[in-house]
DNA sequence: ACACAAGAACATGTATCCTAGATGAAAGCC
DNA sequence: GGCTTTCATCTAGGATACATGTTCTTGTGT
């Protein structure tokens, strides 16, 4: 059996890469269809790798390939924010417990540049840096919790979570200041030798974030709704 | 958005589950090749979904597929069989958790029929149905927990774990008791009120499954480590 | 006997072609 | 006019052909 390490990555892996990146950025709409054929040519490649690409954002959740009918951008429901984030908070508190347990002083210290950097962010007014630098903070939990498949999980959700971010964050009243705080605290706990509060505080910080999300989508559902050219007709002519 | 329920599986997801059920069911031996030309003629179908199916299973783990040098059965190091291990239990604990918390009374219905179904197999002395139906009872909790993605993570790798158990289960003394003692308390405390042990039970009783489990691993790594071609010559010709 | 290099054999990667199913709009019927 | 049917069109699914990298073999030179 071969090493199968360091080999170059295929043009599907890629491909996937840029397409995920495209979502994140919120250079397309979630729900958005994408066409094998016109991603294709965009890229100039042809549709083989486009679709092993597609298939794999689809095991990521990032889009969801329905046969015979199109490749469409994921589009959450408000069952779905709240389950991706209690999913999303049971991971990380595993992760960082298990960080806590088997690497305390090395993830007190990628805490702490992650949060000083989150910190100049901020100060920056920079929102772009600060979610990279916050991706980060949370990301270092999984470096050090010693377990592969516990990251590989995280990975696999992290897309999702990027992109709720980009494209649902609203920016709460104080919010920075609140979230600064969270993240001081648990660099706090990491510096010490007990970490009974950790839980709480990134299960809490995680389900504002939950919060923010849906009343976001909420305004967005909302938008649509009016939008919608048989509501504005109905609206239009009174009919209820 | 096309309703993308209820479509005709493609054939390559099809192809996937065969493929997962010849690896599971040790048709094929761990970390065995599997040349995609091989498998499309023996299907009857061409490369294109056979390699569909192989991406499939590689994200499920069960295949790791090396570029440009062929496509490979997992074969788990100690320390795959470890983190695997604690993985599969911190979500079993939580799922069990959650279903505890919010679907008490049909959890503890399922349970008990997986239960009852456990000892008629032990009873019968059908190990293989023994199998099926601990896997039934574990599956349980996720059915229960209300939240997809913590099932779809315990999907992701159950067929590892499937795999491991017919690959390296070694029937231990006393084990099906020892197990049926497990499951039996684990059901008693779903028809009551409170759990507080629940998770320490569950937890060792994977913690055992995965001392089995590596104890097996070694054996075959003794086993291989003899029928080496070069180690065998070396003894035939008595050079040490 | 050994080390090494060239090449055959075989693996996957990618492109292209063809097919079948889904969708939506336009035409026809009631 | 409203409803149904049909057909053009676009989608992904699958087959095949060719390109390219890897690996093992084999033969040669030392």
């Amino acid at each position: 059996m071969p090493d199968q390490t360091k080999r170059a990555p295929s043009l599907g892996a890629r491909l996937a890469d840029r397409i995920r990146g495209a979502i994140i950025s919120a250079d397309v709409d979630l729900g958005e269809a994408l066409s094998e054929d016109a991603l294709a040519a965009a890229f100039g490649v042809s549709r083989t790798p486009v679709r092993e690409a597609l298939r794999l954002l689809q095991t990521q959740g990032l889009v969801s390939v329905v046969p015979k009918s199109g490749t469409f951008v994921f589009s959450p429901s408000e069952a779905d924010i709240v389950e991706l984030c209690e999913y999303r908070s049971l991971l990380e508190v595993k992760a960082a417990c298990l960080a806590f347990e088997r690497a305390r002083a090395e993830t007190h210290a990628a805490l702490a540049a992650a949060l000083e950097e989150m910190q100049a962010a901020a100060a920056a007014d920079d929102m772009k840096r600060y979610g990279r630098a916050d991706m980060g903070f949370h990301l270092a939990f999984f470096a050090q919790c010693g377990n592969r498949y516990l990251t590989q999980a995280y990975d696999m959700c992290l897309g999702r979570v990027s992109a709720l971010r980009t494209h649902l964050a609203v920016l709460s009243q104080g919010e920075p200041a609140r979230s600064l705080g969270d993240h001081a605290r648990m660099v706090t706990l990491f510096g010490g030798t007990a970490a009974e509060d950790l839980a709480e505080i990134l299960d809490r910080h995680i389900r504002r974030t939950r919060e923010n999300y849906i009343e976001a989508l909420q305004g967005r559902l909302r938008a649509a709704a009016a939008a919608d050219p048989r509501a504005r007709l109905r609206r239009k002519l009174g009919v209820g």
